[in-house]
DNA sequence: TATCCACAAACTAACGTTCGTTAGGCAAAA
DNA sequence: TTTTGCCTAACGAACGTTAGTTTGTGGATA
């Protein structure tokens, strides 16, 4: 990808966030980049390809980071904060790209489609393995593996709806507060 | 509202759930019900009209059963758990609106839309009175209110994008996890 | 009981606009 | 001289919506 492209392709995801995939014309892309509609096409063979491109970017990226958790020997605990952060970082260094990720990978179509939600699945299996491995310690309680993923990933993957990069939380921060409500609930533990 | 109305409504929210409201077109919602695209017209006055009437049926929904809650004088923990369970029921029950009303409520316009974010953020107000009225009993650790509040919404609203109501969980079953998950976490309680 | 009317709900036909995309050319950089 | 990046011009398709009309039904009136 030269340089020109990953340009352009910024702009576009600025524009896609901002009203999303179906919303956004063509020419809405290319007018924020002062263009030709037509001259998109030097750098992407259609609409879609800066969908795929943009969601499997960020596909790889956790992919990539799963993996390199579960090739680390820590127990479920710090893989699990390992995990949250890991994906605190992706969501939040790469806002634009992650929202289209979010919420547009519904417009993928045929193979492009197929192999998304794989991945997708993929990495649920690797939260999921996680999870798993907290439980077989004795360290996490015996709850259902499926449910308790979708349920920690729903509220990662929510903080791209009210992270400003400019706020008063870092990304750091956030992970630590995540992992810490995750962990340990909301009652109190002198409670328990 | 007439019966007719309503028929032609819940078809087209069919269509919408599934393809999404700006990739859906008139004439989509048209041929699902064996209809010109023209004789929507005769029920609604735009294709916005069906994503609005939608989104703020819903709206109303949850803003109804907040409000009996906090009229009612339990303390933090029943009330949160009162409410994840009226959540859980009114998506379930209403699973196709529930999904427009999740994903879609961006494409409204103009007033409609300040309208509904102010509803929004007014239901969110009401956990977040919930959540510090735990706290205040003391029976909460002192979290991040705002925080813990869209944690929390963000993995009730998830369930949407699992639920099946032939599945092996029914909604009070769903709630009782998800209060339970939030309320206590993963980590065992024995090791706190 | 037969006729009329009002109304709901659908129709046909078409409007102007916007859509994604293509073909082919031109200028500057390599 | 080839390549890169953009241009102009335009294509056909799909879009939301409208105007005006027809059809069927239920209730009031002759």
């Amino acid at each position: 990808m030269t340089e020109r492209k990953r340009q352009v392709l910024a702009s576009a995801q600025r524009i896609l966030k901002k009203k999303g995939y179906a919303s956004t014309s063509v020419r809405d892309i290319a007018k924020a980049l002062s263009m030709e509609p037509a001259s998109l096409y030097s750098h992407f063979s259609s609409k879609e390809d800066m969908l795929k491109l943009t969601c499997f970017d960020m596909a790889n990226k956790f992919e990539n980071a799963i993996n390199e958790i579960s090739s680390l020997y820590f127990d479920g605990e710090q893989q699990l904060r390992m995990a949250i952060k890991q994906h605190v970082e992706i969501l939040t260094f790469n806002l634009d790209s992650a929202i289209i990720f979010l919420r547009d990978w519904r417009n993928l179509s045929g193979e492009s489609l197929d192999i998304f939600i794989q991945k997708r699945n993929s990495y649920e299996q690797g939260i999921r393995k996680i999870i798993q491995t907290g439980i077989d310690e004795g360290r996490f309680s015996e709850i259902d593996v499926k449910f308790a993923t979708l349920t920690i990933l729903s509220s990662v993957n929510w903080i791209v709806e009210w992270y400003k990069p400019e706020g008063n939380l870092n990304p750091p921060q956030i992970a630590q507060k995540l992992s810490d409500f995750i962990l340990s609930g909301l009652i109190k533990t002198t409670y328990k």
